[in-house]
DNA sequence: GGAATGTAGTTGAATCTTGAACTGTTTTTC
DNA sequence: GAAAAACAGTTCAAGATTCAACTACATTCC
């Protein structure tokens, strides 16, 4: 009976918090994926693929760096660059120096997709997060992401 | 040319902070569901139905208020009660009263088997999370999440 | 009281995700 | 310099998710 409880539980303050942070969490993408989807045809993490690829030299990554980068399994990661290849978004191209690598390269087309996207989507994002915060709250908000998103 | 930017765009700040709980929420989100799948073999929307059953009277819900609970939509908690079902951990019983509706109810084994999960996954909670933040930052944390939460 | 509308929950089919196995290349190690 | 180990990326099949019908019951409104 007792031994069973040599866990350390959380207090009832830190439970609420718990709470809140999934409840927000789930609400939040599910909205801002439910938009971006209607308003553009992309999902969260064709937005963040395609975000990441405008940002890096010569708008292309590595496979293996774009799946780090969006946070996302190697396999679903081909997957989803193979939807997108088809939507004309992204295109593969083999990586010469290193035979096994591909890269993938953001397309005029995705460029496009991409800006057409964001207006809406970083809309969303302010009225949806950051008009329901203080400055102050903003801060702090940023430096405990900070503290959470290392592995 | 103009026209194009009346939408307000993210401060530096905001899209530091916006990317960091990106990366922060799709990692703990993994992590944890890898982690409670692996220890228990339940994902963690299963465990957080497992935990709302638990928490109602008579261990029981109704599909509807289920859903909103875990936050998911009808059809999905129909084909994840079907699973959990299968597993043993819940049961559906039509309702007397409403005769389109059911309950899902938590059985004896579901219980067990929650018990068990939650000590590993509060454990690893506390240590992916709260270990990392002061008081003071779980205070604010709790704040704005109460705020975003809110549909 | 009965047509219209709303709500609870399920179904089916298409799409997406997952994880392990696999191919082909590079790197390491001895 | 060859064998072993590591790495990049894909494939396959099983399982999960989505979204729009759909059934059946409840409620509303005249």
């Amino acid at each position: 009976m007792t031994g069973m409880d040599t866990v350390e539980w959380l207090s009832g303050h830190e439970q609420g918090v718990w709470r809140s942070l999934l409840r927000a969490q789930s609400r939040i993408e599910s909205e801002l994926d439910r938009d971006l989807q209607r308003a553009s045809g992309l999902s969260l993490v064709e937005y963040g693929i395609l975000v990441s690829l405008s940002e890096a030299e010569g708008e292309r990554m590595r496979m293996r760096n774009l799946a780090d980068s969006v946070i996302v399994s190697k396999s679903r990661l081909t997957h989803q660059i193979t939807r997108l290849e088809r939507m004309g978004y992204v295109r593969r191209e083999p990586c010469t120096d290193d035979r096994r690598g591909y890269w993938a390269v953001l397309t005029a087309e995705g460029g496009a997709a991409l800006a057409d996207a964001a207006r809406g989507h970083v809309a969303k994002v302010r009225e949806r997060v950051f008009d329901r915060l203080t400055p102050d709250q903003v801060k702090v908000l940023g430096e405990v992401m900070g503290a959470l998103e290392e592995p």
